[in-house]
RNA sequence: GGACGAUUAGCUCAGUUGGGAGAGCACUUGCUUGACGUGCAGGGGGUCACAGGUUCGAGUCCUGUAUCGUCCACCA
């Protein structure tokens, strides 16, 4: 047993604790094969560098799960592990080689894959050294990355199955473009902007004629992929011109006017320029009508050989050259200011060039489909948290497109599928072909989010029958914010749901952002990150903690707020000094002894009677993530009922004569001392665990001890009596203030109830009241004018001739006399109400009738009192 | 163009099946009370955005409006 310190040090109760944890093994599933398996796995963090607030937000979400169910009892795995992040991990190697003076295309493939894995390494231990900081309670023995080999295998034998079912296929199509990283990207990868541009209308002359088309386009630099002007076949305007040839003011090519109703009558000029190699409706034009598909740009965004003098020039660049050259030959009519959506680069933030190109692509339709049938079945659904979460879910499914799955990078999985080298024939498999020597493999690897998708299951040894997936899968939690419902939540669902027929979890818990205190998203450019290292340096990682638990609600944003970070600090302060008011009272041999076999005084039993209020609130509130209202139900009862009451009552006690009573309240203490620290210490692992080792009578750790349990034999009765003393007491304090009394002055009165009978106090209530009040009760009425308040149950009278202040008396009745008034007035108008008594529930007309009562009293009482004053 | 969220005390936010408006910080008065001044005791401060409706009863449910924010959407 240890000797808690004399102050909160943060620093030094976090010290070494993270690492007692590991080897003790706590956080190793499996130990006992007895208990109900839970499972949760850490939505792997990229290997591209820090850890912000962003991760700390999610981590203790999913760590206060995680502590909360091992009290519970349960066999909780919690699997940690990391992701390649491709675009992003290449990026930054990329970056540090070129800092070298090194382009990876000098050095190749695979020596640039080596440099790849050495920044995994580096970076993977940062950020298992700051998930010790956090204190996050994973199972390393089971620790996961999603470039692994055993990950690598599944990802193989998903995209073969996927390709032999019809699902995966090769296609030429329009993709997203990222000029800048030079690959494709998947629709949700692009985030559209909205750009102001500008309408060009240029005249196109008609070969033959002397007339001109008026053509309008945003895009004037892929003129060069034109391959037709079209109009709709129901335009009067235009019906002549329909097999026509026009020139375009680009090129001076010809280009026919086709007729097709895609072109929308009342929209621009009527007629459009269709570059199908450059614009996803003009490529699906291109099909039906059998027309060239011409590319004007080469893969890193400059214009190509077929542009003439704009070779090589930036797209842009080549925009307003083109422009200026077509106002020089007069064929520019007007030029209009234009907002409208541009997509751009999740990643490099540059504009995406729709671009035709042949990539790989998942078909999704019947994917999803299977998702969302079983989103209808309560049994087999996925349940978000808060619920509105899944009509996004299922609304993104329903309407999604097929996802293009191949990236132009080196860092990913590997493309299996494999191309001949005179025939050209494809073959996908999970090994090489066996005459390799005829064969080239793609160069592509996968989406990173083809393998996060399989994250639930492969982690758990799958597509091996390992004793891990078929004891934890599917799991029971994922945490997540709701930025990624689509890139991994909506992945994981359909992926899980064809290659498990299961979910891969059954609830998620969805989180908002973190933001500054100004609301703003936190960003490099703004420079307004906070580290989540500085603030634990600060206030410790319980006070961060605590802070992000108690502050989001699910679903919605939050905003750090360092004030918010200070209070949770003096939170913890409090719970560390009552921590050491208990044990300080102690006697040195203490033994606990069961509360059930106590005679308990009014203050003890008063104290259970609210614990057990307070953990019946908190515990349906943590089963459906409600860390905040629980956590503030908890920071209530300790803050407000067992410090500042309980402890404070129990000095009666403790520094009185009767050792009995003394032994009582030292078993209560303790023990109520030993149940809050456990329920807080899903919340706060540090400083809980630190009071736990320092509590006499404990084994083991509080992290792997026991949830409580409720106390027996209390009753609200009973409680409410310690209310009336509670109530005395602070009309006391009340009155000390009105008329300047020290708040250690002595007081001598007495309490009578509603009919001017006495209340006597016994021994236990007479040594608090002297305790904390310095009240000594009479035993007769005395003469003179007194002091005169109503109390819960009741009334205090306090002689003090001298004192008494009549006007103020009188003022301080009059106050009370008009709100109860007040009350009187609203319990009456309910209770006379017909229907309220007849269609209200009958504990509700209870309630009302008994609240009523004690009005009436009180209010009796008053009128009386003023009376006397005159 | 759709969908969703927010609007509650000076600030940041809670408020779980509808039943007397809460917290933290800020403000204010008093206090070396044998765990804590990072504290203790007392106090002030809100027409719950607005307008209707349902209900015995609405911050809470319904409809609409306003403002702010987010996501989705190929109009050249």
């Amino acid at each position: 047993m240890k000797e808690l310190n004399t102050k909160y040090e943060h620093k030094k109760i976090e010290a070494g604790k993270y690492q007692q944890w590991l080897d003790a093994g706590y956080f190793k599933a499996g130990i006992h094969p007895d208990r109900i398996p839970f499972t949760l796995v850490i939505p792997p963090p990229n290997v591209t560098g820090a850890l912000h607030l962003g991760h700390a937000l999610d981590n203790t979400l999913e760590d206060m799960v995680c502590r909360y169910k091992r009290l519970r009892g349960y066999d909780v795995l919690w699997v940690p592990g990391m992701d390649h992040a491709g675009i992003a991990t290449q990026a930054k190697v990329d970056a540090l080689l070129k800092e070298q003076g090194i382009s990876r295309f000098d050095i190749g493939r695979e020596a640039f894959l080596e440099h790849a894995w050495a920044w995994k390494h580096e970076y993977a231990q940062r950020i298992r050294e700051q998930w010790a900081k956090l204190g996050l309670s994973v199972d390393y023995t089971r620790e996961r990355f999603t470039l692994d080999e055993g990950l690598n295998e599944a990802v193989r034998k998903v995209f073969v199955d996927l390709y032999n079912e019809g699902l995966i296929y090769q296609g030429e199509r329009i993709i997203n473009w990222d000029v800048q990283a030079k690959t494709a990207l998947s629709n949700i990868e692009v985030i559209h902007k909205e750009i102001e541009g500008s309408f060009y209308y240029f005249r196109y002359p008609v070969v033959g004629e002397d007339r001109q088309l008026l053509v309008a386009t945003t895009r004037p630099e892929t003129m060069f992929g034109d391959v037709c002007v079209v109009v709709n076949p129901n335009d009067e305007r235009y019906q002549d011109l329909i097999g026509k040839y026009v020139i375009n003011p680009a090129n001076d090519q010809p280009l026919v006017v086709i007729a097709d109703e895609y072109v929308e009558l009342g929209f621009g000029t009527g007629a459009m320029k269709c570059t199908p190699a450059h614009d996803p409706n003009d490529f699906a034009l291109a099909e039906k009508h059998h027309l060239d598909k011409i590319l004007c740009m080469h893969p890193d965004g400059t214009m190509n050989e077929i542009c003439g003098k704009y070779e090589g020039m930036d797209r842009f660049a080549c925009r307003e050259a083109l422009v200026e050259d077509i106002k020089a030959k007069g064929l520019c009519e007007k030029i209009e200011k234009h907002v409208h959506p541009v997509g751009h680069s999740e990643r490099t933030d540059t504009i995406i060039e729709p671009y035709l190109s042949k990539q790989w692509f998942v078909k999704m339709k019947p994917l999803a489909q299977d998702v969302l049938d079983h989103q209808a079945d309560p049994k087999s659904k996925i349940d978000f948290f808060p619920s509105r979460f899944e009509h996004i879910f299922a609304q993104w499914l329903e309407n999604i497109e097929d996802w293009c799955i191949s990236r132009q990078l080196w860092w990913g999985h590997r493309i299996p599928a494999w191309y001949h080298k005179q025939t050209g024939e494809i073959y996908v498999g999970m090994d090489e072909p066996k005459d390799i020597e005829n064969y080239i493999q793609d160069e592509d690897v996968l989406d990173t989010w083809f393998s996060s998708a399989l994250w639930p299951f492969t982690t758990l040894g799958w597509p091996e029958k390992t004793a891990d997936y078929q004891r934890y899968y599917p799991t029971d939690t994922m945490v997540t914010g709701y930025d990624i419902i689509f890139f991994w939540v909506a992945r994981m669902a359909f992926q899980a749901r064809h290659f498990t027929k299961d979910r891969p979890f059954k609830e998620v818990l969805i989180h908002g952002l973190i933001r500054d205190e100004k609301g703003r998203k936190m960003s490099k450019s703004l420079g307004n990150g906070v580290d989540p290292l500085d603030v634990i340096d600060k206030y410790g990682v319980d006070a961060l903690r605590f802070f992000i638990t108690t502050n989001s609600t699910p679903g919605q944003d939050m905003r750090y707020i360092e004030e918010k970070v200070e209070a949770a600090w003096n939170f913890l302060n409090k719970i560390f000094n009552a921590a050491r008011f208990v044990l300080i009272n102690l006697p040195k041999d203490f033994k606990p002894l069961p509360i059930s076999n106590l005679k308990l005084a009014k203050a003890d039993k008063w104290i259970l009677y609210r614990f057990n209020e307070m953990l019946a609130n908190i515990t349906p509130n943590l089963d459906k993530y409600e860390f905040a209202l629980a956590g503030n139900a908890v920071k209530q009862f300790v803050w407000d009922e067992f410090c500042s009451w309980y402890i404070d009552l129990s000095k009666a006690t403790l520094y009185g004569k009767d050792e009995e009573a003394k032994a009582v309240t030292c078993s209560v203490l303790y023990t109520l001392l030993k149940d809050i620290v456990k329920i807080l210490h899903p919340y706060v692992p540090f400083i809980t665990e630190e009071i736990w080792s320092c509590l006499p009578e404990t084994d083991g750790a509080c992290c792997i001890s026991s949830w409580p349990v409720s106390y027996p034999d209390t009753s609200k009765k009973e409680a409410d009596q310690m209310d009336r003393m509670i109530s005395l007491i602070t009309t006391l304090r009340e009155i000390k203030v009105d008329y300047n009394l020290k708040p250690g002055s002595a007081l001598s009165g007495y309490v009578s109830d509603e009919n001017d009978r006495m209340i006597p106090f016994d021994h236990e209530e007479t040594l608090i009241l002297e305790r904390m009040s310095k009240l000594s009760l009479l035993s007769n009425k005395p003469q003179g004018e007194p002091i005169v308040r109503v109390i819960l149950g009741g009334f205090i009278v306090i002689p003090a001739d001298e004192l008494v202040d009549l006007k103020q008396e009188r003022a301080k009745l009059n106050e009370q006399k008009e709100a109860l008034e007040k009350e009187l007035k609203r319990s009456e108008a309910m209770l006379n109400n017909q229907s309220f008594l007849s269609k209200a529930p009958e504990a509700k007309i209870a309630e009302e009738k008994e609240k009523a009562e004690t009005y009436k009293q009180q209010y009796a009482l008053v009128l009386e009192q003023i009376e006397k004053l005159g």
